[in-house]
DNA sequence: AAGGAAACTTGTCAATGCCTAGATTGGTCG
DNA sequence: CGACCAATCTAGGCATTGACAAGTTTCCTT
């Protein structure tokens, strides 16, 4: 094993996330960490400082990986909120530190960019998605009310609270659930 | 100090959400609880057996009282949504446990108990509410995205990923929001 | 080749979770 | 009334952890 790891950083990263989606957050331990990697204990505190280092590192990296798979889903609502749910239920690990200030150093520049980035991809989203068949002015309630729906379906069934048939794919079930939000006419009586 | 403490069971209980709504879950510490309490340090072993043991018990007495505020709302869907966030954001700590089953003893009989009524009216309360404008056999999806929308404001609420006003209530904001859903054909242009 | 910076290690300390054993109290039954 | 007994709490100890300090090895630049 040589003295230089290569990318360290990257394999703490990668097995903090394993080890946070199979034991939970609280559980990680740093020199756990370093001993599944095959370093020192110290040398996590190297590249993050401390716990809070990692976590928002990993926050940070969790953004912009979901921002890729926004823009990858095309403009549409739906298509975007099932996108929303297959990152958080595809990648728990990363996901179950973005939305934790507690664990994050809020004021990591790094992690304010790409939760910036983020933000306004779901933003504007959700506005377009939504506004055809709203009242104007109401863009952002139906902006919040759509990034609501898809965060609780993900982090619902990311808790083991939603109870589908076995092998059901999350994604699928958030497409016929996203689809009950702003119901035109056609679908009444 | 008396040697018998009296009700040390809650008293620990309301130490530790006070700790957990302003530290976070995982910064809680036994031996923390049990000094602001005045109690040896092994005492909340005693109780809770160890940390899964009082976050189940944490946990248990959160449905509980989320059962309890679900009832006082009356059946109306949109009435139940705003007190399911009331709720979630009145009472951060212990909202923050409940749905976390790496903290939690799963086969906690309180726990399970507890969880399944809430989880009955959930269902009750959604289904009713939404079934008049939807289509029959879609209820299922109906009652997730009920569930879905008020969880996923509540979580996001108190993440402070959603910039209100400031003062801003979010039970009056949850209410705008969870309107949104299945909105009729008298919407629609 | 030399020097400095970056990457990593070793050693240490207070704090924590959990375990075992002991002390104190309140109730119960003769 | 008094003796037992279970429940409640205390005391001590151990392995592990996060954070800090200081030293060592490697890489990179000039």
């Amino acid at each position: 094993m040589p003295y230089h790891h290569g990318d360290l950083r990257a394999a703490l990263i990668d097995a903090a996330v394993d080890a946070i989606e199979s034991d939970g957050v609280d559980r990680l331990s740093l020199r756990d960490l370093a001993r599944r990697v095959g370093v020192s204990h110290a040398a996590p505190a190297h590249h993050f400082g401390d716990r809070t280092g990692l976590f928002t590192a990993i926050a940070a990296d969790g953004f912009d990986r979901l921002v890729r798979e926004l823009v990858a889903s095309g403009g549409d609502f739906v298509a975007a909120g099932v996108a929303y749910v297959r990152f958080a239920t595809a990648e728990p690990g990363r996901f179950a530190v973005m939305f934790r200030p507690e664990l994050l150093r809020e004021d990591d520049p790094a992690l304010a960019a790409a939760r910036d980035r983020a933000g306004d991809l779901l933003r504007a989203g959700a506005g377009a998605g939504a506004g055809a068949g709203a009242a104007a002015g109401d863009t952002r309630a139906n902006a919040l009310a759509a990034w609501s729906l898809v965060h609780g379906f993900a982090t619902l069934w990311n808790a083991g609270a939603i109870d589908a048939p076995a092998g059901a794919a999350p994604d699928e079930l958030a497409r016929a659930v996203a689809s009950r939000l702003f119901l035109r006419g056609t679908d009444a009586p």
